[in-house]
DNA sequence: TGAAAAACGGAGGCACCCTCCGTATAGTAA
DNA sequence: TTACTATACGGAGGGTGCCTCCGTTTTTCA
């Protein structure tokens, strides 16, 4: 039961909104889950106070973060069914996820409080989205001889994370994390 | 070449540092690894000069902490030797994992910090010794129809941790734990 | 166009971090 | 015992981050 009597939220608030997540992404993904709120309202251009009225806690800011991110990844998956090179399209995707973790590093103990049963479930139609497209993508992949057959998107989401946490992080991990997966991708050719 | 010509270390200061270690276990198990250092310093009674002068970083007050908690549970483990019921004993052992990863629980981050190669040989010795006791008090516990047979010390040790992981931080984690402890417990008999 | 709702910004009070150095004290040699 | 000095202690202080609160500004809508 929603009132339908509102005021349209203010142009400059979701602009706002905006700004410090896109802010939260970068000083996050640098600083870890520690970084200093400040530093990214600094980022985003406004003030302390604007971001404790948007997010009124750090986690909800992880949370918007992380839902930004998720969203990213749909949509990268989804523009996948546009390229003729299929290899190369999975390369895309998996390291878009790399980044996603690199902003994520250090911040498994937030991540587990996000990931409530609840929550969890809030996602599932994107992560059905995901494993959607990259079934399509495969599909044509096999039938064109450049992938090899027997392997599924779950496979991939799982090497993927593996192979993110088992890196020490620290400097060069994205270095190596991406190299490790080249050596991946190549293995799935046919 | 460690220069012999060295006077003992000062009385207080090893008063001290066991101080601050024990305070540390406490505090830290409490407050989870962003804990004010000062309050450690308080609790053990001393300044929070001491406290950085004893270990110059956060990492190097959790190791010692670390390496206490391992020590206890060598000598635990020993101590089941003395123990008629080796159903009880292995008991008191689990229990006692407990304790400890409830003290490093969302500690994760620093613990990984802390396991490189090198500090996990390190502490290779004191494992082998906890996996010598239990399998003794395994053997005896076979031999006199206490236990099933056909499980090996790995096995309990993977077991605690995998339950301990597995379940949400939180109130009543502790209570959550020990049930389902108990309930494996009760599967080891023979 | 003007009133009021909505949003903004940042000062302020508090907690914590870590360093630095004057003071206290345990160990040692005479 | 005493006196010397290496060693260790304590906590003030300067810096940063957290979060709240409220006077000011901006946007919406009639």
């Amino acid at each position: 039961m929603s009132d339908p009597q509102k005021r349209k939220p203010r142009s400059d608030a979701l602009k706002n909104r905006e700004r410090l997540i896109e802010a939260a992404k970068d000083v996050l993904g640098k600083g870890g889950p520690n970084a200093s709120l400040e530093a990214v309202a600094k980022q985003a251009g406004v003030g302390i106070g604007t971001l404790y009225r948007h997010f009124p806690t750090r986690e909800a800011l992880f949370n918007a973060v992380f839902s930004r991110d998720l969203t990213d990844l749909v949509e990268i998956a989804e523009s996948l069914d546009a390229d003729d090179d299929t290899v190369e399209a999975l390369r895309r995707w998996l390291r878009s996820n790399v980044s996603m973790v690199e902003t994520k590093r250090g911040m498994l103990g937030a991540l587990s409080v996000i990931m409530t049963e609840d929550s969890r479930k809030a996602y599932d139609a994107e992560f059905a989205l995901i494993r959607a497209a990259l079934d399509r993508v495969i599909a044509r992949g096999v039938a064109a001889g450049q992938l090899r057959p027997g392997f599924s998107p779950d496979d991939l989401m799982q090497t993927i994370y593996a192979i993110c946490y088992a890196r020490q992080p620290g400097p060069g991990w994205r270095e190596n994390v991406l190299r490790l997966l080249d050596i991946f991708i190549d293995g799935l050719r046919a």
